[in-house]
DNA sequence: CCTACCGATCGGTAGG
DNA sequence: CCTACCGATCGGTAGG
């Protein structure tokens, strides 16, 4: 299930023209049933050529910032196949389908978050205090959001409704492990009085706070990710 | 600046496909400059006969409902004409584009919004607690997001990149005089040490979470919109 | 408001 | 991956 893909060590969101050198294959995604034989000759650009992970890797991030800025409904595959540098009907060749793509960046999205949840927790020493873990949770979540290499998962909060049903499921199931992380965090707040509210909607507005950010929050404003995760503290956990 | 039509009074997010009896004429918006002299002879139902406030309105509120369900740029003119029992292009001749339909849920429900706010601030009595005020503040948002006549607000608050920059910032104009009755008494709050937080970025953050219900809060779940102003009270603000 | 229509764009495909 | 293409849909308009 947790099939993860070398996606953390690759920058997304880059936008590439015609990359200057073809990266070295990614091992990851199997290619889309190519055969493997060699074509004789002087080698050619074709399809037996192309390092499919990499373009495969470049659409998803194209299309991400494509469909935060605009929308997907309003994104056609034409600009995204322009963006990395394609002709229109090429997309095609990588995504069965305009919605696949969609479905696909968030599906790879949530399983990168997932994972890099996983490693801030257990990068705690056991004894870490509770607010302390909530801390990481939230300053993790904000890095997700916001941070460098963000952009997968904002598209997922966002386009949640263009997704078909069967694709909402299986971006759910993800989604529900990397949520429900936070609720023995939450639960134990609760129990020893730092947080008032009933933890089970606490989390539902606190995801709401952070979720929102990404409309409003600049770096160049001013905060740094860590400000913005002591403030959400400040605001939900009370501090004796 | 605020010439508030009639709106309140009329229920909104009725899909009705030709109205049984056309209502009394709407005296608030005009109609789009539309001869006043009667036809000769037995009365056709011509544009004439048309009660145009309130076919404006119908349209309004398909708009608002499909909209928000399948996105700005996923609705089709025909999708609404059809909800509304029109043909494809009558719309058209109550709104200049789809653009400006856009607009003019966004700008009705933020007008509506902002008076319903003054109305449910004035109504409280001067001594009033500053926490009371925050929770009527709360509370009323939630009727606006989620309440009977909900639709226009969160129809702005997820389509906000639909707008051209112009729409925009007529739409701002409202919105900034409705947040902006939240931070005196977020301030005084944080004053007395009941808000933790920075009272600027707490704003944002509440605003936030109390948008978000609008992704998951289902009235039949149980909560009332009570109890969820209460929920939101008690994980922001520090009760002694 | 309807009728009849147009030009543009879009998702997707066949075949290499 | 490109070339060349198709059928469907869409926003919008003229004229009543």
């Amino acid at each position: 299930m947790l099939k993860i893909s070398g996606f953390a060590n690759l920058p997304p969101m880059t936008r590439t023209r015609k990359p200057a050198a073809p990266a070295a294959p990614a091992p990851q995604t199997p290619p889309p049933a190519e055969p493997a034989r060699r074509p004789r000759g002087r080698p050619r650009k074709t399809a037996l050529e192309i390092d499919d992970g990499n373009r495969r890797r470049a659409l998803m991030d194209c299309a991400a910032e494509l469909f935060l800025t605009q929308g997907y409904a309003a994104t056609s595959v034409r600009d995204i196949a322009a963006a990395v540098g394609m002709h229109s009907g090429s997309p095609f060749y990588f995504f069965k389908s305009k919605s696949d793509l969609l479905h696909a960046v968030m599906h790879e999205g949530m399983l990168q978050a997932e994972l890099s949840q996983q490693q801030a927790m257990q990068a705690l020493a056991p004894d870490t205090p509770i607010a302390e873990r909530l801390r990481t949770l939230i300053r993790h979540h904000f890095e997700v959001l916001l941070g460098p290499r963000s952009g997968f998962i904002p598209v997922m909060l966002y386009e949640w409704r263009s997704l078909t049903a069967v694709q909402r499921n299986d971006v759910s199931g993800i989604k529900d492990r990397y949520e429900a992380v936070w609720a023995p965090v939450l639960e134990q707040l609760h129990a020893q009085g730092a947080l008032q509210a009933d933890p089970g909607v606490a989390r539902l507005y606190i995801f709401g706070a952070l979720h929102w950010a990404v409309q409003w929050f600049s770096p160049r404003k001013g905060m740094t990710l860590d400000q913005l995760s002591d403030q959400a503290m400040a605001l939900f956990i009370r501090k004796d």
